[in-house]
DNA sequence: CTGATTATATATCGAATGATACATAACTAT
DNA sequence: ATAGTTATGTATCATTCGATATATAATCAG
Protein backbone atom coordinates (compact mmCIF):
# COMPACT_ATOMS: atom_id res chain seq x y z
CA UNK A 1 0.00 0.00 0.00
CA UNK A 2 1.18 3.67 -1.12
CA UNK A 3 0.75 6.32 1.47
CA UNK A 4 0.76 9.87 1.59
CA UNK A 5 4.21 9.89 3.50
CA UNK A 6 5.47 6.80 1.28
CA UNK A 7 4.35 8.79 -2.32
CA UNK A 8 5.97 12.32 -1.19
CA UNK A 9 9.07 10.59 0.00
CA UNK A 10 9.73 9.16 -3.82
CA UNK A 11 8.54 11.93 -5.28
CA UNK A 12 11.12 14.19 -3.11
CA UNK A 13 13.71 11.71 -4.65
CA UNK A 14 12.72 11.67 -8.28
CA UNK A 15 10.87 15.27 -8.78
CA UNK A 16 10.82 18.67 -6.32
CA UNK A 17 8.34 20.58 -5.52
CA UNK A 18 8.44 24.17 -6.38
CA UNK A 19 10.43 25.98 -9.43
CA UNK A 20 13.23 23.71 -10.00
CA UNK A 21 17.69 24.81 -9.98
CA UNK A 22 18.86 26.85 -12.97
CA UNK A 23 22.14 25.37 -11.46
CA UNK A 24 23.81 22.37 -11.21
CA UNK A 25 24.71 21.87 -7.62
CA UNK A 26 27.57 19.81 -7.57
CA UNK A 27 29.17 21.71 -10.02
CA UNK A 28 28.51 24.94 -8.25
CA UNK A 29 30.04 23.36 -5.10
CA UNK A 30 32.95 22.42 -7.28
CA UNK A 31 33.31 25.84 -7.81
CA UNK A 32 33.09 26.62 -4.53
CA UNK A 33 36.12 24.89 -3.60
CA UNK A 34 37.82 26.52 -6.18
CA UNK A 35 37.66 29.46 -5.07
CA UNK A 36 38.11 28.73 -1.25
CA UNK A 37 40.99 26.80 -2.35
CA UNK A 38 42.90 29.65 -4.28
CA UNK A 39 41.70 32.26 -1.69
CA UNK A 40 41.71 30.88 1.52
CA UNK A 41 37.73 31.14 3.94
CA UNK A 42 37.86 35.12 4.45
CA UNK A 43 40.07 35.52 1.40
CA UNK A 44 36.85 34.24 -0.93
CA UNK A 45 34.05 36.92 -0.60
CA UNK A 46 30.60 36.23 -1.69
CA UNK A 47 31.22 37.93 -5.07
CA UNK A 48 33.92 35.64 -5.64
CA UNK A 49 31.99 32.85 -4.61
CA UNK A 50 28.60 33.64 -6.53
CA UNK A 51 30.56 34.62 -9.74
CA UNK A 52 32.54 31.40 -10.14
CA UNK A 53 29.68 29.49 -8.91
CA UNK A 54 27.79 31.37 -11.85
CA UNK A 55 24.50 32.28 -9.40
CA UNK A 56 23.06 35.18 -7.50
CA UNK A 57 23.66 35.86 -3.61
CA UNK A 58 20.17 34.48 -2.64
CA UNK A 59 20.50 31.29 -4.72
CA UNK A 60 23.60 30.59 -2.65
CA UNK A 61 22.13 31.03 0.55
CA UNK A 62 18.88 29.27 -0.79
CA UNK A 63 21.08 26.36 -1.66
CA UNK A 64 23.66 26.20 0.53
CA UNK A 65 23.21 27.50 3.32
CA UNK A 66 25.75 30.79 4.68
CA UNK A 67 29.30 31.28 3.73
CA UNK A 68 30.52 28.77 6.59
CA UNK A 69 28.12 26.03 5.85
CA UNK A 70 29.08 26.59 1.94
CA UNK A 71 32.82 26.13 3.20
CA UNK A 72 32.14 23.21 4.81
CA UNK A 73 30.08 21.43 2.01
CA UNK A 74 33.10 21.78 -0.09
CA UNK A 75 35.81 20.35 2.51
CA UNK A 76 33.39 16.97 2.71
CA UNK A 77 33.75 17.28 -0.89
CA UNK A 78 37.43 17.53 -1.21
CA UNK A 79 37.95 14.39 1.18
CA UNK A 80 35.46 12.59 0.59
CA UNK A 81 35.86 12.92 -3.65
CA UNK A 82 38.27 14.75 -5.28
CA UNK A 83 41.70 14.71 -2.33
CA UNK A 84 41.50 11.22 -2.27
CA UNK A 85 42.10 10.40 -5.89
CA UNK A 86 46.12 9.72 -5.53
CA UNK A 87 44.81 6.99 -2.63
CA UNK A 88 42.54 5.66 -4.79
CA UNK A 89 45.18 5.25 -7.42
CA UNK A 90 46.89 3.81 -4.89
CA UNK A 91 44.49 0.84 -3.51
CA UNK A 92 44.19 -0.11 -7.46
CA UNK A 93 47.22 -1.23 -8.06
CA UNK A 94 47.98 -5.05 -7.24
CA UNK A 95 52.32 -4.57 -7.38
CA UNK A 96 52.97 -2.64 -3.88
CA UNK A 97 56.40 -1.01 -5.50
CA UNK A 98 54.15 0.14 -8.69
CA UNK A 99 51.31 1.61 -6.34
CA UNK A 100 53.43 3.56 -4.00
CA UNK A 101 54.86 5.46 -7.13
CA UNK A 102 52.02 6.08 -8.40
CA UNK A 103 50.68 7.60 -5.58
CA UNK A 104 53.69 9.95 -5.30
CA UNK A 105 53.29 10.99 -9.37
CA UNK A 106 49.64 11.11 -8.56
CA UNK A 107 50.32 13.71 -5.97
CA UNK A 108 53.17 15.45 -7.43
CA UNK A 109 50.58 16.06 -10.62
CA UNK A 110 47.81 16.71 -8.32
CA UNK A 111 49.86 19.34 -6.49
CA UNK A 112 51.02 21.21 -9.84
CA UNK A 113 48.50 20.22 -12.20
CA UNK A 114 44.48 20.78 -10.58
CA UNK A 115 42.39 21.40 -13.53
CA UNK A 116 40.79 24.08 -11.20
CA UNK A 117 43.80 26.04 -11.45
CA UNK A 118 44.45 25.68 -7.61
CA UNK A 119 47.86 24.21 -6.58
CA UNK A 120 48.61 22.23 -3.29
CA UNK A 121 46.12 20.70 -1.38
CA UNK A 122 42.87 22.28 -0.50
CA UNK A 123 43.05 21.48 3.09
CA UNK A 124 46.44 21.51 3.39
CA UNK A 125 46.94 24.50 1.80
CA UNK A 126 43.86 26.76 2.79
CA UNK A 127 41.95 24.85 5.30
CA UNK A 128 44.24 24.52 7.94
CA UNK A 129 44.28 28.37 8.48
CA UNK A 130 40.97 28.07 9.61
CA UNK A 131 41.25 25.65 12.09
CA UNK A 132 40.39 27.00 15.36
CA UNK A 133 38.70 29.92 13.21
CA UNK A 134 35.15 28.68 11.58
CA UNK A 135 33.51 26.05 13.76
CA UNK A 136 33.41 22.45 12.31
CA UNK A 137 37.04 22.77 10.07
CA UNK A 138 39.06 20.99 12.78
CA UNK A 139 37.42 17.68 13.12
CA UNK A 140 36.79 17.29 9.39
CA UNK A 141 40.66 17.96 9.46
CA UNK A 142 41.71 15.50 11.83
CA UNK A 143 38.97 12.97 10.33
CA UNK A 144 40.47 13.52 7.33
CA UNK A 145 43.87 12.71 7.90
CA UNK A 146 43.07 9.53 9.80
CA UNK A 147 41.16 8.50 7.17
CA UNK A 148 43.66 8.65 4.47
CA UNK A 149 46.24 7.16 6.93
CA UNK A 150 44.13 4.21 7.68
CA UNK A 151 43.69 3.34 3.95
CA UNK A 152 47.26 3.73 3.47
CA UNK A 153 48.24 1.62 6.51
CA UNK A 154 44.90 -0.48 5.14
CA UNK A 155 46.78 -1.02 1.56
CA UNK A 156 50.28 -2.34 3.16
CA UNK A 157 48.44 -5.04 5.29
CA UNK A 158 47.02 -6.42 2.50
CA UNK A 159 50.34 -6.97 1.21
CA UNK A 160 51.92 -8.19 4.43
CA UNK A 161 48.91 -11.00 3.86
CA UNK A 162 49.52 -11.57 0.22
CA UNK A 163 53.14 -12.45 1.72
CA UNK A 164 54.77 -10.07 -0.19
CA UNK A 165 56.22 -7.85 2.39
CA UNK A 166 57.46 -8.98 5.99
CA UNK A 167 54.89 -9.71 9.07
CA UNK A 168 56.63 -7.37 11.00
CA UNK A 169 56.29 -4.76 8.58
CA UNK A 170 55.33 -1.60 9.96
CA UNK A 171 52.63 -0.28 8.04
CA UNK A 172 51.08 2.14 10.62
CA UNK A 173 54.04 3.96 10.39
CA UNK A 174 54.74 3.57 6.82
CA UNK A 175 51.64 4.97 6.20
CA UNK A 176 52.27 7.90 8.30
CA UNK A 177 55.60 8.77 6.57
CA UNK A 178 53.63 8.24 3.43
CA UNK A 179 51.29 10.66 4.35
CA UNK A 180 53.77 12.96 5.23
CA UNK A 181 55.34 12.63 1.59
CA UNK A 182 52.21 13.79 0.71
CA UNK A 183 51.71 16.98 2.48
CA UNK A 184 55.64 18.39 1.44
CA UNK A 185 54.59 17.59 -2.26
CA UNK A 186 51.58 19.19 -1.59
CA UNK A 187 53.42 22.04 0.22
CA UNK A 188 56.02 22.51 -2.87
CA UNK A 189 53.12 22.66 -5.40
CA UNK A 190 51.38 25.57 -3.41
CA UNK A 191 54.63 27.00 -3.02
CA UNK A 192 55.25 27.22 -6.56
CA UNK A 193 57.79 24.12 -7.38
CA UNK A 194 57.26 22.71 -10.84
CA UNK A 195 56.16 18.72 -11.02
CA UNK A 196 59.47 17.82 -12.94
CA UNK A 197 61.72 18.76 -9.76
CA UNK A 198 59.70 17.13 -7.57
CA UNK A 199 59.73 14.02 -9.20
CA UNK A 200 63.54 13.20 -9.47
CA UNK A 201 63.46 11.71 -5.84
CA UNK A 202 60.56 9.26 -6.19
CA UNK A 203 62.29 5.96 -7.05
CA UNK A 204 64.40 6.48 -3.68
CA UNK A 205 61.55 7.06 -1.62
CA UNK A 206 59.77 4.28 -3.28
CA UNK A 207 62.74 1.92 -2.07
CA UNK A 208 62.95 3.82 1.53
CA UNK A 209 59.31 3.23 2.38
CA UNK A 210 59.61 -0.11 1.36
CA UNK A 211 62.89 -1.21 3.00
CA UNK A 212 62.56 -3.25 6.29
CA UNK B 1 86.97 65.91 9.33
CA UNK B 2 82.95 65.04 10.39
CA UNK B 3 80.92 66.54 7.48
CA UNK B 4 77.38 67.18 8.32
CA UNK B 5 76.36 64.31 5.93
CA UNK B 6 78.60 62.17 8.21
CA UNK B 7 77.31 63.31 11.74
CA UNK B 8 73.37 63.07 10.69
CA UNK B 9 74.44 59.40 9.92
CA UNK B 10 75.73 59.21 13.31
CA UNK B 11 73.19 60.65 14.63
CA UNK B 12 70.26 58.63 12.84
CA UNK B 13 72.16 55.76 14.17
CA UNK B 14 72.07 56.52 17.76
CA UNK B 15 69.65 58.56 18.16
CA UNK B 16 66.12 59.46 15.82
CA UNK B 17 64.81 63.01 15.26
CA UNK B 18 61.48 63.70 16.39
CA UNK B 19 58.95 62.01 18.81
CA UNK B 20 60.46 58.67 19.91
CA UNK B 21 58.33 55.65 19.76
CA UNK B 22 56.13 54.43 22.85
CA UNK B 23 56.40 51.03 21.52
CA UNK B 24 59.01 48.45 20.73
CA UNK B 25 59.27 47.63 17.42
CA UNK B 26 60.09 44.58 16.96
CA UNK B 27 57.57 42.78 20.09
CA UNK B 28 54.95 45.06 17.96
CA UNK B 29 56.00 42.93 15.04
CA UNK B 30 56.25 39.40 16.88
CA UNK B 31 52.70 40.25 17.83
CA UNK B 32 51.68 40.67 14.44
CA UNK B 33 53.02 37.75 13.55
CA UNK B 34 51.15 35.59 15.63
CA UNK B 35 47.51 36.95 14.80
CA UNK B 36 48.28 36.59 11.16
CA UNK B 37 49.66 33.11 12.24
CA UNK B 38 46.15 32.44 13.93
CA UNK B 39 43.79 34.11 11.76
CA UNK B 40 45.43 34.58 8.40
CA UNK B 41 46.21 37.15 6.44
CA UNK B 42 42.89 38.11 5.44
CA UNK B 43 41.36 37.01 8.84
CA UNK B 44 43.41 39.18 10.56
CA UNK B 45 41.54 42.54 10.64
CA UNK B 46 42.96 45.86 11.39
CA UNK B 47 41.33 45.58 14.72
CA UNK B 48 42.85 42.27 15.54
CA UNK B 49 46.45 43.46 14.58
CA UNK B 50 46.48 46.95 16.08
CA UNK B 51 45.32 45.50 19.64
CA UNK B 52 47.24 42.70 19.90
CA UNK B 53 50.06 45.24 18.84
CA UNK B 54 48.79 47.86 21.64
CA UNK B 55 49.02 50.62 19.26
CA UNK B 56 46.90 52.75 16.78
CA UNK B 57 45.94 52.80 13.96
CA UNK B 58 47.79 55.70 12.27
CA UNK B 59 51.16 54.45 14.59
CA UNK B 60 50.68 50.92 12.65
CA UNK B 61 50.81 52.87 9.54
CA UNK B 62 54.05 54.86 10.18
CA UNK B 63 55.95 52.40 11.68
CA UNK B 64 55.23 49.30 9.32
CA UNK B 65 53.37 50.78 6.17
CA UNK B 66 49.86 49.53 5.19
CA UNK B 67 48.74 45.56 6.11
CA UNK B 68 50.42 43.65 3.21
CA UNK B 69 54.24 45.25 4.12
CA UNK B 70 53.45 44.56 7.62
CA UNK B 71 52.50 41.06 6.73
CA UNK B 72 55.52 40.59 4.60
CA UNK B 73 57.78 42.01 7.39
CA UNK B 74 56.35 39.10 9.60
CA UNK B 75 57.13 36.59 7.10
CA UNK B 76 60.81 37.87 7.36
CA UNK B 77 60.73 37.98 10.77
CA UNK B 78 59.69 33.93 10.62
CA UNK B 79 61.95 33.11 8.41
CA UNK B 80 64.71 34.80 9.81
CA UNK B 81 64.58 34.45 13.25
CA UNK B 82 61.49 32.55 14.93
CA UNK B 83 61.04 29.95 12.65
CA UNK B 84 64.46 28.58 12.13
CA UNK B 85 64.99 27.42 15.61
CA UNK B 86 65.08 24.20 15.31
CA UNK B 87 67.31 24.46 12.13
CA UNK B 88 69.68 26.25 14.57
CA UNK B 89 69.92 22.96 17.03
CA UNK B 90 70.18 20.79 14.30
CA UNK B 91 73.06 22.93 13.17
CA UNK B 92 74.49 22.84 17.06
CA UNK B 93 74.47 19.11 17.92
CA UNK B 94 77.96 17.48 16.79
CA UNK B 95 76.45 14.01 17.25
CA UNK B 96 74.46 13.62 13.91
CA UNK B 97 72.06 11.33 15.49
CA UNK B 98 71.46 13.25 17.91
CA UNK B 99 71.03 16.11 15.97
CA UNK B 100 68.09 14.79 13.43
CA UNK B 101 66.28 13.55 16.55
CA UNK B 102 66.74 16.96 18.23
CA UNK B 103 65.40 18.57 15.25
CA UNK B 104 62.23 16.31 14.79
CA UNK B 105 61.55 16.71 18.49
CA UNK B 106 61.73 20.84 18.56
CA UNK B 107 59.90 20.36 15.60
CA UNK B 108 57.04 18.44 17.34
CA UNK B 109 57.22 21.01 20.42
CA UNK B 110 57.30 23.94 17.99
CA UNK B 111 54.36 22.87 15.82
CA UNK B 112 52.60 22.08 19.27
CA UNK B 113 53.63 24.46 22.10
CA UNK B 114 54.66 27.62 20.64
CA UNK B 115 54.90 30.55 22.82
CA UNK B 116 52.45 32.56 21.11
CA UNK B 117 49.41 30.07 21.46
CA UNK B 118 49.42 29.54 17.27
CA UNK B 119 49.54 26.39 16.05
CA UNK B 120 52.01 24.50 13.49
CA UNK B 121 54.29 26.44 10.90
CA UNK B 122 53.18 30.51 9.85
CA UNK B 123 54.38 29.54 6.60
CA UNK B 124 52.92 26.35 6.13
CA UNK B 125 49.35 27.04 8.27
CA UNK B 126 49.00 30.26 7.12
CA UNK B 127 51.04 32.28 4.41
CA UNK B 128 51.20 29.49 2.13
CA UNK B 129 47.39 30.26 1.36
CA UNK B 130 48.03 33.65 0.41
CA UNK B 131 50.62 32.53 -2.11
CA UNK B 132 49.70 34.37 -5.61
CA UNK B 133 47.02 36.38 -3.93
CA UNK B 134 49.28 39.05 -2.08
CA UNK B 135 52.55 40.08 -3.83
CA UNK B 136 56.21 39.43 -2.45
CA UNK B 137 54.82 36.11 -0.69
CA UNK B 138 55.48 33.37 -3.28
CA UNK B 139 59.50 34.58 -3.39
CA UNK B 140 59.76 34.29 0.01
CA UNK B 141 58.10 31.14 0.49
CA UNK B 142 60.40 29.64 -1.81
CA UNK B 143 63.64 31.23 -0.47
CA UNK B 144 62.66 29.90 2.75
CA UNK B 145 62.68 26.40 1.43
CA UNK B 146 65.89 26.26 -0.41
CA UNK B 147 67.19 28.17 2.40
CA UNK B 148 66.33 25.82 4.60
CA UNK B 149 66.79 23.15 2.90
CA UNK B 150 70.67 24.04 1.58
CA UNK B 151 71.25 24.51 5.92
CA UNK B 152 69.71 21.15 6.50
CA UNK B 153 71.76 19.40 4.00
CA UNK B 154 75.33 21.70 4.87
CA UNK B 155 74.56 19.62 8.23
CA UNK B 156 74.77 16.65 6.59
CA UNK B 157 77.87 17.14 4.53
CA UNK B 158 79.90 18.30 7.16
CA UNK B 159 79.39 14.80 8.54
CA UNK B 160 80.69 13.48 5.41
CA UNK B 161 83.45 15.31 5.99
CA UNK B 162 84.36 14.37 9.57
CA UNK B 163 83.77 10.60 7.72
CA UNK B 164 80.94 9.73 10.04
CA UNK B 165 78.60 9.04 6.82
CA UNK B 166 79.77 7.87 3.95
CA UNK B 167 81.45 9.95 0.87
CA UNK B 168 78.07 8.97 -1.71
CA UNK B 169 75.46 9.58 1.31
CA UNK B 170 72.87 11.86 -0.41
CA UNK B 171 72.64 15.53 1.60
CA UNK B 172 70.37 17.01 -0.41
CA UNK B 173 67.81 13.81 -1.20
CA UNK B 174 67.34 13.43 2.66
CA UNK B 175 67.88 17.20 3.87
CA UNK B 176 64.80 17.68 1.41
CA UNK B 177 63.16 14.14 3.23
CA UNK B 178 64.03 15.89 6.53
CA UNK B 179 62.19 18.76 5.53
CA UNK B 180 58.99 17.12 4.83
CA UNK B 181 58.62 15.30 7.80
CA UNK B 182 58.68 18.68 9.44
CA UNK B 183 56.23 20.02 6.97
CA UNK B 184 53.74 16.35 8.06
CA UNK B 185 54.56 17.38 11.98
CA UNK B 186 53.91 21.26 11.23
CA UNK B 187 50.85 20.40 9.99
CA UNK B 188 49.55 17.59 12.51
CA UNK B 189 50.01 20.32 15.05
CA UNK B 190 47.96 22.61 13.22
CA UNK B 191 45.45 20.23 12.48
CA UNK B 192 45.26 19.84 16.71
CA UNK B 193 47.43 16.51 17.23
CA UNK B 194 49.40 16.37 20.56
CA UNK B 195 53.28 16.43 20.89
CA UNK B 196 52.92 12.60 22.37
CA UNK B 197 51.50 11.42 19.39
CA UNK B 198 53.81 12.68 17.15
CA UNK B 199 57.00 11.80 19.07
CA UNK B 200 56.38 7.93 19.07
CA UNK B 201 57.67 7.54 15.70
CA UNK B 202 60.67 9.87 15.83
CA UNK B 203 63.35 6.81 16.67
CA UNK B 204 62.31 4.89 13.50
CA UNK B 205 62.58 8.10 11.41
CA UNK B 206 65.79 9.05 12.98
CA UNK B 207 67.53 5.94 11.37
CA UNK B 208 65.39 5.60 8.10
CA UNK B 209 67.52 9.32 7.83
CA UNK B 210 70.69 7.87 8.06
CA UNK B 211 70.34 4.79 6.89
CA UNK B 212 72.80 3.74 3.68
C1' DC C 1 63.91 80.13 22.86
C1' DT C 2 62.39 78.80 17.57
C1' DG C 3 61.84 75.60 13.84
C1' DA C 4 61.99 71.04 12.08
C1' DT C 5 60.75 66.38 12.60
C1' DT C 6 58.38 62.37 14.06
C1' DA C 7 54.81 59.90 16.92
C1' DT C 8 50.27 59.80 19.00
C1' DA C 9 45.17 60.24 19.53
C1' DT C 10 40.65 61.13 17.76
C1' DA C 11 37.60 60.93 14.42
C1' DT C 12 36.16 59.42 10.20
C1' DC C 13 36.37 58.25 5.24
C1' DG C 14 34.57 55.49 1.00
C1' DA C 15 34.40 50.82 -0.31
C1' DA C 16 33.54 46.17 0.35
C1' DT C 17 31.76 42.77 3.34
C1' DG C 18 28.15 38.98 4.47
C1' DA C 19 23.45 38.60 4.42
C1' DT C 20 18.11 39.60 3.36
C1' DA C 21 13.44 41.58 2.04
C1' DC C 22 10.58 41.59 -1.49
C1' DA C 23 8.24 40.61 -5.61
C1' DT C 24 8.12 37.44 -9.37
C1' DA C 25 8.63 33.07 -11.91
C1' DA C 26 8.27 28.08 -12.47
C1' DC C 27 7.03 23.92 -11.02
C1' DT C 28 3.80 20.03 -8.46
C1' DA C 29 -0.35 18.37 -6.07
C1' DT C 30 -5.19 18.26 -5.78
C1' DA D 1 -7.80 26.30 -12.26
C1' DT D 2 -6.15 26.99 -7.65
C1' DA D 3 -3.16 26.49 -3.83
C1' DG D 4 1.23 25.34 -2.16
C1' DT D 5 6.16 25.28 -2.72
C1' DT D 6 10.66 26.43 -4.18
C1' DA D 7 13.99 29.21 -7.01
C1' DT D 8 15.28 33.55 -9.16
C1' DG D 9 16.37 38.57 -9.71
C1' DT D 10 16.67 43.18 -7.99
C1' DA D 11 17.69 46.08 -4.69
C1' DT D 12 19.50 47.02 -0.41
C1' DC D 13 20.56 46.46 4.48
C1' DA D 14 23.86 47.29 8.63
C1' DT D 15 28.50 46.28 9.63
C1' DT D 16 33.15 45.93 9.06
C1' DC D 17 36.94 46.60 6.27
C1' DG D 18 41.57 48.97 5.26
C1' DA D 19 43.24 53.41 5.31
C1' DT D 20 43.70 58.80 6.39
C1' DA D 21 43.01 63.77 7.62
C1' DT D 22 43.73 66.58 11.27
C1' DA D 23 45.36 68.35 15.41
C1' DT D 24 48.38 67.73 19.26
C1' DA D 25 52.51 66.07 21.81
C1' DA D 26 57.35 65.04 22.30
C1' DT D 27 61.84 65.06 20.88
C1' DC D 28 66.32 67.27 18.62
C1' DA D 29 69.19 70.93 16.10
C1' DG D 30 70.58 75.46 16.16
Amino acid sequence: MITRESRNYILTDTKKLGRPRTFDYDEALMQAMSVFWTKGYDGASLRDLTQAMGITGPSLYAAFGDKRELYLKTIDLYADVDGCAPVVAFEAEEDITKAIKGFLSEVVHYATEHESGAKGCFLASSVVTTVGQVEGVAERVEAAIDDTEKRLAARFDREIEKGTLHEDFPSRERAALLYDLRQGYMFRGRAGWCGERMQKDIDSRVQMLLAF
